[in-house]
DNA sequence: GAGTGGTCTAGACCACTAG
DNA sequence: TAGTGGTCTAGACCACTCG
Protein backbone atom coordinates (compact mmCIF):
# COMPACT_ATOMS: atom_id res chain seq x y z
CA UNK A 1 0.00 0.00 0.00
CA UNK A 2 0.72 3.49 -1.01
CA UNK A 3 1.29 6.54 1.49
CA UNK A 4 -1.95 8.84 0.32
CA UNK A 5 -1.74 11.28 2.39
CA UNK A 6 0.05 14.21 0.84
CA UNK A 7 3.12 14.60 3.43
CA UNK A 8 6.54 15.88 1.97
CA UNK A 9 8.62 13.13 1.29
CA UNK A 10 11.46 14.13 2.64
CA UNK A 11 10.07 13.56 6.03
CA UNK A 12 11.54 10.53 7.43
CA UNK A 13 9.03 7.15 6.84
CA UNK A 14 8.00 6.69 10.04
CA UNK A 15 7.00 10.09 10.44
CA UNK A 16 4.68 9.84 7.27
CA UNK A 17 3.33 6.62 8.40
CA UNK A 18 2.59 8.73 11.61
CA UNK A 19 0.95 11.58 9.84
CA UNK A 20 -0.98 9.16 7.49
CA UNK A 21 -2.65 7.28 10.87
CA UNK A 22 -3.21 10.21 12.54
CA UNK A 23 -5.63 11.05 9.38
CA UNK A 24 -7.19 7.95 9.80
CA UNK A 25 -7.87 8.90 13.21
CA UNK A 26 -9.27 12.14 12.68
CA UNK A 27 -11.31 10.96 9.84
CA UNK A 28 -13.37 8.15 11.51
CA UNK A 29 -11.40 5.73 9.35
CA UNK A 30 -9.98 4.13 12.80
CA UNK A 31 -12.25 4.15 15.71
CA UNK A 32 -11.54 5.59 18.89
CA UNK A 33 -11.86 2.56 21.44
CA UNK A 34 -11.11 -0.19 18.17
CA UNK A 35 -8.18 -1.70 17.78
CA UNK A 36 -6.05 -0.84 14.67
CA UNK A 37 -4.03 -3.50 12.09
CA UNK A 38 -1.51 -5.63 13.36
CA UNK A 39 2.41 -4.47 13.31
CA UNK A 40 2.61 -7.63 11.22
CA UNK A 41 0.10 -6.11 9.14
CA UNK A 42 0.89 -2.66 8.51
CA UNK A 43 4.57 -4.11 7.95
CA UNK A 44 3.28 -5.60 4.93
CA UNK A 45 0.78 -3.35 4.30
CA UNK A 46 3.34 -0.23 3.54
CA UNK A 47 6.27 -2.93 2.69
CA UNK A 48 8.29 -1.25 5.62
CA UNK A 49 10.43 -3.06 8.57
CA UNK A 50 8.47 -4.05 12.01
CA UNK A 51 11.45 -1.22 13.70
CA UNK A 52 9.92 1.60 11.15
CA UNK A 53 6.39 0.93 12.03
CA UNK A 54 6.74 0.79 15.91
CA UNK A 55 8.60 3.73 15.84
CA UNK A 56 5.16 5.30 14.20
CA UNK A 57 2.90 3.84 16.16
CA UNK A 58 5.59 5.02 19.52
CA UNK A 59 4.77 8.95 18.06
CA UNK A 60 1.10 8.28 18.52
CA UNK A 61 1.46 6.78 21.49
CA UNK A 62 3.48 9.68 22.96
CA UNK A 63 0.78 11.89 21.98
CA UNK A 64 -1.82 10.26 23.42
CA UNK A 65 -3.97 9.34 20.42
CA UNK A 66 -2.69 5.20 20.39
CA UNK A 67 -3.01 3.23 23.60
CA UNK A 68 -0.62 -0.27 23.12
CA UNK A 69 -1.80 -3.60 25.08
CA UNK A 70 0.55 -6.02 25.27
CA UNK A 71 -0.53 -9.29 23.56
CA UNK A 72 -3.93 -7.47 23.13
CA UNK A 73 -3.18 -4.94 19.81
CA UNK A 74 -2.94 -1.45 19.76
CA UNK A 75 -6.03 0.63 19.65
CA UNK A 76 -6.83 4.49 19.62
CA UNK A 77 -7.80 5.91 22.66
CA UNK A 78 -10.91 7.68 23.28
CA UNK A 79 -9.92 11.16 24.61
CA UNK A 80 -11.70 11.22 27.84
CA UNK A 81 -10.35 14.85 29.08
CA UNK A 82 -13.78 16.13 30.42
CA UNK A 83 -12.42 14.95 33.33
CA UNK A 84 -9.71 17.14 33.16
CA UNK A 85 -11.87 20.28 33.21
CA UNK A 86 -12.21 18.18 37.36
CA UNK A 87 -8.55 19.18 37.89
CA UNK A 88 -10.27 21.98 39.46
CA UNK A 89 -11.07 19.95 42.53
CA UNK A 90 -8.76 17.00 42.67
CA UNK A 91 -8.77 18.20 46.41
CA UNK A 92 -12.27 17.75 47.56
CA UNK A 93 -13.18 18.81 50.82
CA UNK A 94 -13.62 15.78 52.58
CA UNK A 95 -16.91 16.24 53.47
CA UNK A 96 -19.10 13.11 53.78
CA UNK A 97 -21.77 14.11 51.40
CA UNK A 98 -20.10 14.67 48.45
CA UNK A 99 -23.57 16.22 46.36
CA UNK A 100 -24.47 14.65 42.79
CA UNK A 101 -22.44 16.49 39.59
CA UNK A 102 -25.26 18.14 37.38
CA UNK A 103 -25.50 19.74 34.21
CA UNK A 104 -28.63 21.05 32.71
CA UNK A 105 -28.48 22.60 29.77
CA UNK A 106 -30.36 26.16 29.40
CA UNK A 107 -30.32 26.83 25.62
CA UNK A 108 -29.25 25.68 22.32
CA UNK A 109 -29.77 28.31 19.25
CA UNK A 110 -28.05 28.75 15.85
CA UNK A 111 -26.55 32.48 16.02
CA UNK A 112 -24.82 34.26 13.83
CA UNK A 113 -21.09 34.58 16.40
CA UNK A 114 -19.52 37.64 17.86
CA UNK A 115 -16.31 38.72 16.72
CA UNK A 116 -14.86 37.05 19.91
CA UNK A 117 -16.16 34.05 19.28
CA UNK A 118 -15.74 33.91 15.41
CA UNK A 119 -12.14 34.28 16.21
CA UNK A 120 -11.64 31.95 19.02
CA UNK A 121 -13.23 29.19 16.49
CA UNK A 122 -11.44 30.84 13.43
CA UNK A 123 -14.90 30.90 11.28
CA UNK A 124 -15.52 32.84 7.94
CA UNK A 125 -17.23 35.84 7.91
CA UNK A 126 -20.40 34.72 7.52
CA UNK A 127 -20.36 31.38 9.04
CA UNK A 128 -22.77 30.52 12.05
CA UNK A 129 -22.59 28.69 15.37
CA UNK A 130 -24.46 26.79 17.94
CA UNK A 131 -24.55 28.63 21.05
CA UNK A 132 -25.44 26.37 24.42
CA UNK A 133 -25.90 27.93 27.88
CA UNK A 134 -25.49 25.50 30.81
CA UNK A 135 -25.44 25.35 34.06
CA UNK A 136 -22.86 22.71 36.25
CA UNK A 137 -23.22 21.80 39.57
CA UNK A 138 -19.84 20.07 40.42
CA UNK A 139 -19.19 17.13 42.84
CA UNK A 140 -18.53 19.75 45.71
CA UNK A 141 -21.78 21.72 45.22
CA UNK A 142 -19.68 24.58 43.49
CA UNK A 143 -21.91 25.74 40.48
CA UNK A 144 -20.69 26.80 37.25
CA UNK A 145 -22.31 28.83 34.30
CA UNK A 146 -21.20 27.96 31.09
CA UNK A 147 -21.44 29.30 27.71
CA UNK A 148 -20.34 27.28 24.61
CA UNK A 149 -19.89 28.18 20.73
CA UNK A 150 -19.95 25.89 18.02
CA UNK A 151 -19.57 25.70 14.36
CA UNK A 152 -23.13 25.30 12.99
CA UNK A 153 -21.78 23.23 9.82
CA UNK A 154 -20.70 20.46 11.78
CA UNK A 155 -22.93 20.50 15.27
CA UNK A 156 -25.79 22.12 13.78
CA UNK A 157 -27.50 19.17 15.24
CA UNK A 158 -27.09 20.20 18.38
CA UNK A 159 -29.55 23.24 18.34
CA UNK A 160 -32.28 20.92 17.08
CA UNK A 161 -32.18 19.05 20.01
CA UNK A 162 -34.55 19.52 22.89
CA UNK A 163 -32.15 20.65 25.93
CA UNK A 164 -33.08 17.34 28.09
CA UNK A 165 -31.88 15.35 25.38
CA UNK A 166 -28.24 16.07 26.03
CA UNK A 167 -25.71 14.12 28.45
CA UNK A 168 -24.21 15.58 31.28
CA UNK A 169 -20.54 14.93 29.56
CA UNK A 170 -20.65 16.64 26.31
CA UNK A 171 -17.43 15.51 24.49
CA UNK A 172 -18.50 11.85 23.92
CA UNK A 173 -22.22 13.47 23.19
CA UNK A 174 -20.35 15.35 20.92
CA UNK A 175 -18.97 12.35 19.17
CA UNK A 176 -22.18 10.47 19.24
CA UNK A 177 -24.08 12.94 17.61
CA UNK A 178 -22.05 14.92 15.21
CA UNK A 179 -18.73 12.75 14.71
CA UNK A 180 -16.52 15.32 16.42
CA UNK A 181 -14.35 14.27 18.52
CA UNK A 182 -11.80 17.05 20.75
CA UNK A 183 -8.48 16.31 21.09
CA UNK A 184 -7.25 18.94 22.82
CA UNK A 185 -7.42 22.13 24.29
CA UNK A 186 -6.13 25.30 25.77
CA UNK A 187 -7.26 26.97 29.06
CA UNK A 188 -7.07 30.36 30.22
CA UNK A 189 -7.86 31.11 33.99
CA UNK A 190 -8.91 34.63 34.31
CA UNK A 191 -10.72 36.20 37.64
CA UNK A 192 -14.05 38.44 36.63
CA UNK A 193 -16.82 39.88 38.13
CA UNK A 194 -20.62 38.33 38.25
CA UNK A 195 -22.66 40.57 36.18
CA UNK A 196 -26.47 40.61 35.11
CA UNK A 197 -27.31 36.55 33.63
CA UNK A 198 -24.46 35.22 35.64
CA UNK A 199 -25.27 36.75 38.67
CA UNK A 200 -28.54 35.52 38.71
CA UNK A 201 -27.92 32.32 37.43
CA UNK A 202 -24.60 31.80 39.99
CA UNK A 203 -27.30 32.92 43.55
CA UNK A 204 -24.38 35.88 43.77
CA UNK A 205 -24.50 39.85 44.26
CA UNK A 206 -23.76 41.84 41.36
CA UNK A 207 -19.99 42.44 41.51
CA UNK A 208 -18.89 39.32 42.84
CA UNK A 209 -15.81 38.17 42.48
CA UNK A 210 -15.85 34.79 40.07
CA UNK A 211 -13.66 32.62 38.22
CA UNK A 212 -13.42 32.88 34.66
CA UNK A 213 -12.21 29.74 32.86
CA UNK A 214 -11.78 30.04 28.74
CA UNK A 215 -11.80 27.31 26.87
CA UNK A 216 -10.60 26.33 22.99
CA UNK A 217 -10.96 22.83 22.38
CA UNK A 218 -9.91 21.19 19.16
CA UNK A 219 -9.89 18.36 16.97
CA UNK A 220 -6.90 15.71 15.41
CA UNK A 221 -6.80 18.35 13.31
CA UNK A 222 -5.97 20.88 15.07
CA UNK A 223 -8.91 22.97 14.24
CA UNK A 224 -11.36 24.58 17.26
CA UNK A 225 -14.58 22.72 17.29
CA UNK A 226 -15.40 24.80 20.52
CA UNK A 227 -15.24 27.48 22.72
CA UNK A 228 -16.46 27.78 25.90
CA UNK A 229 -16.79 30.48 29.01
CA UNK A 230 -17.04 28.70 32.64
CA UNK A 231 -17.48 31.35 35.41
CA UNK A 232 -18.22 30.43 39.06
CA UNK A 233 -17.48 31.51 42.77
CA UNK A 234 -13.87 32.12 43.49
CA UNK A 235 -14.83 30.52 47.04
CA UNK A 236 -13.30 26.93 47.22
CA UNK A 237 -12.21 27.20 43.68
CA UNK A 238 -8.70 24.91 43.30
CA UNK A 239 -7.16 24.61 39.81
CA UNK A 240 -3.63 22.15 39.82
CA UNK A 241 -1.05 21.92 37.50
CA UNK A 242 1.30 19.92 37.01
CA UNK A 243 5.06 20.87 35.56
CA UNK A 244 7.62 19.36 33.85
CA UNK B 1 30.47 -1.20 32.61
CA UNK B 2 28.10 -3.05 35.19
CA UNK B 3 24.44 -1.22 35.89
CA UNK B 4 25.15 -0.12 39.26
CA UNK B 5 22.13 1.15 40.26
CA UNK B 6 19.74 -0.73 42.42
CA UNK B 7 17.56 -1.71 39.63
CA UNK B 8 15.30 -4.34 39.59
CA UNK B 9 16.74 -6.61 37.21
CA UNK B 10 13.74 -7.87 36.07
CA UNK B 11 13.00 -4.23 34.32
CA UNK B 12 14.08 -4.09 30.50
CA UNK B 13 17.25 -3.67 30.03
CA UNK B 14 16.92 -0.10 28.18
CA UNK B 15 14.75 0.79 31.33
CA UNK B 16 18.01 -0.06 33.75
CA UNK B 17 20.25 2.00 31.42
CA UNK B 18 17.94 5.06 31.94
CA UNK B 19 17.53 4.73 35.46
CA UNK B 20 21.24 4.59 35.84
CA UNK B 21 21.63 7.31 33.57
CA UNK B 22 19.09 9.77 35.59
CA UNK B 23 20.86 8.85 39.01
CA UNK B 24 23.91 10.28 37.13
CA UNK B 25 22.08 13.07 35.88
CA UNK B 26 20.56 13.61 39.31
CA UNK B 27 23.97 12.77 41.21
CA UNK B 28 25.41 15.85 39.19
CA UNK B 29 28.33 13.66 37.10
CA UNK B 30 26.20 14.48 34.18
CA UNK B 31 25.81 17.76 34.25
CA UNK B 32 23.46 19.75 33.04
CA UNK B 33 24.23 21.53 29.15
CA UNK B 34 27.30 19.26 28.88
CA UNK B 35 26.93 16.51 26.28
CA UNK B 36 27.09 13.44 27.47
CA UNK B 37 29.16 10.22 26.25
CA UNK B 38 28.48 9.09 22.50
CA UNK B 39 26.23 6.54 21.38
CA UNK B 40 28.88 4.59 20.38
CA UNK B 41 30.98 4.98 23.79
CA UNK B 42 27.80 3.71 25.67
CA UNK B 43 27.00 1.02 23.53
CA UNK B 44 30.88 -0.38 24.29
CA UNK B 45 30.86 0.45 28.10
CA UNK B 46 27.61 -0.80 28.95
CA UNK B 47 28.08 -3.74 25.96
CA UNK B 48 24.68 -3.17 24.74
CA UNK B 49 23.23 -2.44 21.17
CA UNK B 50 22.88 0.66 19.79
CA UNK B 51 19.18 -0.24 19.50
CA UNK B 52 19.08 -0.50 22.80
CA UNK B 53 20.84 2.30 24.27
CA UNK B 54 18.93 5.04 21.57
CA UNK B 55 15.75 3.72 23.35
CA UNK B 56 17.04 4.47 26.86
CA UNK B 57 17.91 7.77 25.62
CA UNK B 58 14.68 8.29 24.23
CA UNK B 59 13.35 7.96 27.49
CA UNK B 60 15.02 10.35 28.95
CA UNK B 61 14.66 12.75 25.99
CA UNK B 62 10.66 12.24 26.41
CA UNK B 63 11.16 12.92 29.58
CA UNK B 64 12.69 16.31 29.07
CA UNK B 65 16.26 15.24 30.79
CA UNK B 66 18.36 15.01 27.63
CA UNK B 67 18.26 17.17 24.42
CA UNK B 68 19.72 15.59 20.78
CA UNK B 69 21.82 17.49 18.72
CA UNK B 70 22.22 15.87 15.30
CA UNK B 71 25.88 15.72 14.68
CA UNK B 72 26.86 17.44 18.13
CA UNK B 73 25.62 14.77 20.78
CA UNK B 74 23.37 14.40 23.71
CA UNK B 75 23.32 16.81 26.39
CA UNK B 76 21.79 17.17 29.89
CA UNK B 77 19.00 19.76 29.19
CA UNK B 78 19.14 22.93 32.14
CA UNK B 79 15.47 22.75 32.88
CA UNK B 80 14.84 26.89 32.68
CA UNK B 81 11.15 26.40 33.79
CA UNK B 82 11.54 29.99 35.76
CA UNK B 83 10.20 31.08 32.82
CA UNK B 84 6.71 28.79 33.50
CA UNK B 85 5.84 30.75 36.25
CA UNK B 86 5.17 33.29 33.02
CA UNK B 87 2.69 31.19 31.90
CA UNK B 88 0.64 33.65 33.67
CA UNK B 89 1.40 36.55 30.92
CA UNK B 90 1.78 35.27 27.82
CA UNK B 91 -0.63 37.42 26.64
CA UNK B 92 0.48 40.65 27.69
CA UNK B 93 -1.58 44.38 27.49
CA UNK B 94 0.35 45.22 24.23
CA UNK B 95 1.19 48.55 26.01
CA UNK B 96 4.55 50.13 24.53
CA UNK B 97 6.19 50.20 27.91
CA UNK B 98 6.72 47.25 29.50
CA UNK B 99 7.96 47.66 32.62
CA UNK B 100 11.00 45.93 33.94
CA UNK B 101 10.90 42.69 35.57
CA UNK B 102 11.87 42.88 38.96
CA UNK B 103 12.94 40.64 42.05
CA UNK B 104 13.40 42.25 45.56
CA UNK B 105 14.21 39.67 48.49
CA UNK B 106 12.90 41.03 51.48
CA UNK B 107 14.88 38.30 54.03
CA UNK B 108 16.28 35.37 54.28
CA UNK B 109 16.24 33.35 57.52
CA UNK B 110 16.58 30.04 58.95
CA UNK B 111 13.42 28.78 60.73
CA UNK B 112 11.30 26.07 62.43
CA UNK B 113 8.74 25.07 59.73
CA UNK B 114 4.92 25.33 60.29
CA UNK B 115 3.32 22.06 59.86
CA UNK B 116 1.55 22.95 56.61
CA UNK B 117 5.66 23.93 54.92
CA UNK B 118 7.14 20.72 57.05
CA UNK B 119 4.29 18.63 55.03
CA UNK B 120 4.82 19.83 51.48
CA UNK B 121 7.95 19.51 51.96
CA UNK B 122 8.15 16.17 53.67
CA UNK B 123 10.47 17.07 56.40
CA UNK B 124 11.30 14.84 59.26
CA UNK B 125 10.60 16.42 62.68
CA UNK B 126 13.51 18.37 63.82
CA UNK B 127 14.46 20.00 60.41
CA UNK B 128 14.66 23.88 59.80
CA UNK B 129 14.02 25.89 56.76
CA UNK B 130 15.49 28.79 54.84
CA UNK B 131 12.30 31.04 54.67
CA UNK B 132 12.84 33.34 51.74
CA UNK B 133 10.45 36.42 52.02
CA UNK B 134 10.61 38.51 48.14
CA UNK B 135 8.59 40.97 46.28
CA UNK B 136 8.20 40.74 42.06
CA UNK B 137 7.22 42.64 39.40
CA UNK B 138 6.85 41.04 36.19
CA UNK B 139 7.01 42.52 32.90
CA UNK B 140 3.48 44.52 32.98
CA UNK B 141 3.30 45.53 36.54
CA UNK B 142 2.04 42.94 38.46
CA UNK B 143 3.05 42.43 41.90
CA UNK B 144 3.42 39.02 43.23
CA UNK B 145 4.23 38.90 46.89
CA UNK B 146 6.26 35.56 47.62
CA UNK B 147 7.19 32.98 50.68
CA UNK B 148 9.64 30.70 49.58
CA UNK B 149 10.97 27.81 52.01
CA UNK B 150 13.66 25.27 51.13
CA UNK B 151 14.78 22.38 53.21
CA UNK B 152 17.85 24.01 56.06
CA UNK B 153 20.23 20.93 55.30
CA UNK B 154 20.42 21.32 51.43
CA UNK B 155 19.80 25.32 51.09
CA UNK B 156 21.56 26.93 54.21
CA UNK B 157 23.95 28.80 52.52
CA UNK B 158 20.96 30.93 51.26
CA UNK B 159 20.43 32.15 54.76
CA UNK B 160 24.28 33.48 54.97
CA UNK B 161 23.83 36.12 52.38
CA UNK B 162 22.70 39.34 51.78
CA UNK B 163 19.27 39.85 50.45
CA UNK B 164 21.08 42.24 47.34
CA UNK B 165 23.11 39.30 46.83
CA UNK B 166 20.20 36.82 45.16
CA UNK B 167 19.55 36.62 41.47
CA UNK B 168 16.57 37.62 39.87
CA UNK B 169 16.47 33.72 38.94
CA UNK B 170 16.19 32.08 41.59
CA UNK B 171 16.46 28.58 40.35
CA UNK B 172 20.17 28.51 38.58
CA UNK B 173 20.57 30.43 41.60
CA UNK B 174 19.70 27.72 43.57
CA UNK B 175 22.20 25.76 41.13
CA UNK B 176 24.76 27.61 41.40
CA UNK B 177 24.80 28.43 44.91
CA UNK B 178 23.77 24.96 46.26
CA UNK B 179 23.86 22.33 43.55
CA UNK B 180 20.26 21.99 44.03
CA UNK B 181 18.77 21.48 40.19
CA UNK B 182 15.10 21.78 40.14
CA UNK B 183 13.74 19.23 37.46
CA UNK B 184 9.48 19.49 38.11
CA UNK B 185 6.61 21.37 39.66
CA UNK B 186 3.38 21.17 40.63
CA UNK B 187 1.11 24.56 41.21
CA UNK B 188 -2.21 25.08 42.32
CA UNK B 189 -3.79 28.22 41.97
CA UNK B 190 -7.07 29.56 44.04
CA UNK B 191 -8.30 32.88 45.34
CA UNK B 192 -7.94 34.14 48.58
CA UNK B 193 -7.74 37.51 50.40
CA UNK B 194 -5.04 40.13 50.88
CA UNK B 195 -4.30 40.50 55.05
CA UNK B 196 -1.50 42.04 56.69
CA UNK B 197 1.64 42.22 55.29
CA UNK B 198 0.46 40.65 52.17
CA UNK B 199 -1.66 43.60 52.07
CA UNK B 200 0.93 46.02 53.09
CA UNK B 201 3.39 44.46 50.43
CA UNK B 202 0.74 44.83 47.52
CA UNK B 203 -0.81 47.90 48.09
CA UNK B 204 -3.84 46.67 48.44
CA UNK B 205 -6.55 47.12 51.13
CA UNK B 206 -7.37 44.20 53.58
CA UNK B 207 -9.44 41.68 52.46
CA UNK B 208 -9.17 42.40 48.72
CA UNK B 209 -9.37 39.68 46.27
CA UNK B 210 -6.02 38.18 45.21
CA UNK B 211 -4.59 35.08 43.44
CA UNK B 212 -2.43 32.85 45.21
CA UNK B 213 -0.60 30.17 43.48
CA UNK B 214 0.94 27.33 45.71
CA UNK B 215 3.98 25.29 44.45
CA UNK B 216 5.64 22.55 45.36
CA UNK B 217 8.98 22.35 43.01
CA UNK B 218 11.19 18.90 43.33
CA UNK B 219 14.35 17.74 42.26
CA UNK B 220 15.28 14.88 39.50
CA UNK B 221 14.91 12.02 42.34
CA UNK B 222 10.97 13.78 43.09
CA UNK B 223 11.76 15.25 46.68
CA UNK B 224 10.23 18.15 47.45
CA UNK B 225 12.92 21.09 47.28
CA UNK B 226 11.35 24.34 47.48
CA UNK B 227 7.65 25.29 48.74
CA UNK B 228 6.47 28.57 47.20
CA UNK B 229 3.31 30.89 47.89
CA UNK B 230 2.90 33.84 45.34
CA UNK B 231 -0.08 35.95 46.17
CA UNK B 232 -0.87 39.11 43.77
CA UNK B 233 -3.71 40.95 42.69
CA UNK B 234 -6.31 39.40 40.23
CA UNK B 235 -6.58 42.03 38.22
CA UNK B 236 -5.34 41.01 35.00
CA UNK B 237 -3.89 37.92 36.18
CA UNK B 238 -4.11 35.30 33.20
CA UNK B 239 -2.78 31.56 33.34
CA UNK B 240 -2.98 29.76 30.42
CA UNK B 241 -2.35 25.54 29.97
CA UNK B 242 -2.14 23.34 27.61
CA UNK B 243 -3.89 20.62 27.49
CA UNK B 244 -3.58 17.24 25.60
C1' DG C 1 36.89 14.37 6.51
C1' DA C 2 35.90 12.47 11.01
C1' DG C 3 32.49 12.00 14.23
C1' DT C 4 27.90 12.61 15.79
C1' DG C 5 23.02 11.47 16.01
C1' DG C 6 18.92 10.00 12.64
C1' DT C 7 16.72 6.56 9.87
C1' DC C 8 15.77 2.03 8.40
C1' DT C 9 16.15 -2.83 7.96
C1' DA C 10 15.79 -7.90 9.28
C1' DG C 11 15.19 -11.10 12.37
C1' DA C 12 15.34 -13.53 17.07
C1' DC C 13 13.25 -14.39 21.26
C1' DC C 14 10.15 -13.15 25.25
C1' DA C 15 5.69 -12.08 27.80
C1' DC C 16 1.19 -11.51 27.73
C1' DT C 17 -3.82 -12.40 26.16
C1' DA C 18 -7.45 -14.93 24.63
C1' DG C 19 -9.96 -18.74 22.76
C1' DT D 1 -1.74 -22.76 21.30
C1' DA D 2 -1.78 -18.95 18.13
C1' DG D 3 -1.29 -14.27 17.86
C1' DT D 4 -0.16 -9.94 19.81
C1' DG D 5 2.98 -6.36 21.31
C1' DG D 6 7.77 -5.88 24.00
C1' DT D 7 12.69 -6.32 24.01
C1' DC D 8 17.09 -6.69 21.97
C1' DT D 9 20.51 -7.28 18.52
C1' DA D 10 23.58 -6.09 14.46
C1' DG D 11 24.59 -3.48 10.94
C1' DA D 12 23.86 -0.25 6.80
C1' DC D 13 23.45 4.22 5.17
C1' DC D 14 22.19 9.22 5.66
C1' DA D 15 22.41 14.17 7.40
C1' DC D 16 24.35 17.26 10.08
C1' DT D 17 28.29 19.77 12.66
C1' DC D 18 32.71 21.24 13.22
C1' DG D 19 37.48 21.75 12.74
Amino acid sequence: MKITSSSDSRLPLYQRLSDEWLAKIASGEWQPGQAIPTEAELTQQYGVAVGTVRKAIDCLVNEGLLERSQGRGTFVRRPQFDASFFRFFRQLPSTGEQGIPESHILSNRVETPSATVRHALELEEHEEVVHLKRLRTIRNGHRFYEEIWLPAKAFYRLAELQPDEFDQLLYPFYEAQCGQIIASAQETLSISTAQEEVAERLQLAEGTPTVLVERVARGYNRKPLEYRIAQGPTQGFRYQIDIN
